[in-house]
DNA sequence: TTCTTTATTGAAAATCATTTTCAATAATTA
DNA sequence: TAATTATTGAAAATGATTTTCAATAAAGAA
């Protein structure tokens, strides 16, 4: 899978492939971090000085919408607040309500070590979140 | 564990306790949902009309700090982006240097089924996430 | 209790992120 | 090539978050 087929399911789907989209796609493409919006913009202007910031927010809207991107959380990125739970807990929310409760009794210890050896990271925690309809909402 | 004792533990910290922050902790405390600063702002100034926006962002914030509230990350909230993995696969970052690695090969059917029976929750997806330190970083 | 100190407050202003509007431009296809 | 229409970037509008600041109120000392 090349930058190249992304510009072709753009334009499967009815997008047109411009200088602007060639050069978001190609960035967003090929890097190994997270990109904001802001970063997507800067990287981009290297290939198309013109690029306009609104563009990278209109292409990442249809990249995501064509599951060729997809959002990656940081520690510090929502604003949504709940109490804490006590120990180590995850979460499990309603999609249709929002009503959250916490679970715990995940093992994850074989998942870690065997994912520490093939990638050769250190793991130092996890994030794990269940999504579903609450017993009012199903 | 009572609101109280959020009160105290802020006090214990060297906060004072004010009727705003009261307000505060009385909402988010109790809620089953999660709330952002505006919803928090909403819902506490029905207990102390003067309660100003920006309070409760400063009252979150140590709340977060002393560990009694944590955030909650929904779908569409975090704007950075990245090209997407290939059938179910979740995400490795790194803490240091912001790399991003795939891995595939979890299973938590196990996990949910006993979650969907004690909660009576119908999940639908999961999200895992793991961090740590890269190769280059560790 | 009263006094003093100093953290906390809310309003307003400033900043930053995101979305909308719009006229000019460029990609598509007939 | 010409006509159509999606796409563009600039600018304006909106929305969220942070900073500034003078007034207030909590806490501890007297
Ligand atoms: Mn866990
Ligand atoms: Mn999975
Ligand atoms: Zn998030
Ligand atoms: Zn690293």
């Amino acid at each position: 899978m090349s930058a190249e087929t992304w510009l072709e399911q753009l334009h499967d789907n009815g997008y047109r492939i411009t200088a602007a989209r060639r050069a978001v796609v190609d960035t967003v493409f090929s890097s190994t971090h997270a990109l904001t919006p802001s970063e997507v913009h800067d990287a981009a202007r290297k290939k198309y000085r013109a690029l306009g910031l609104v563009t990278v927010y209109r292409t990442l809207e249809k990249l995501e919408e064509l599951h060729l991107v997809q959002r990656v959380h940081q520690p510090m990125g929502c604003q949504a607040f709940i109490a804490a739970g006590i120990g180590h807990q995850h979460l499990l929310l309603c999609q249709q309500c929002g009503r959250v409760e916490f679970f715990e009794g995940d093992d994850l210890d074989a998942l870690t070590s065997s994912i520490a050896k093939k990638t050769g990271y250190q793991i130092k925690e996890h994030w794990l979140q269940l999504f579903g309809l609450c017993s009012d909402c199903k």
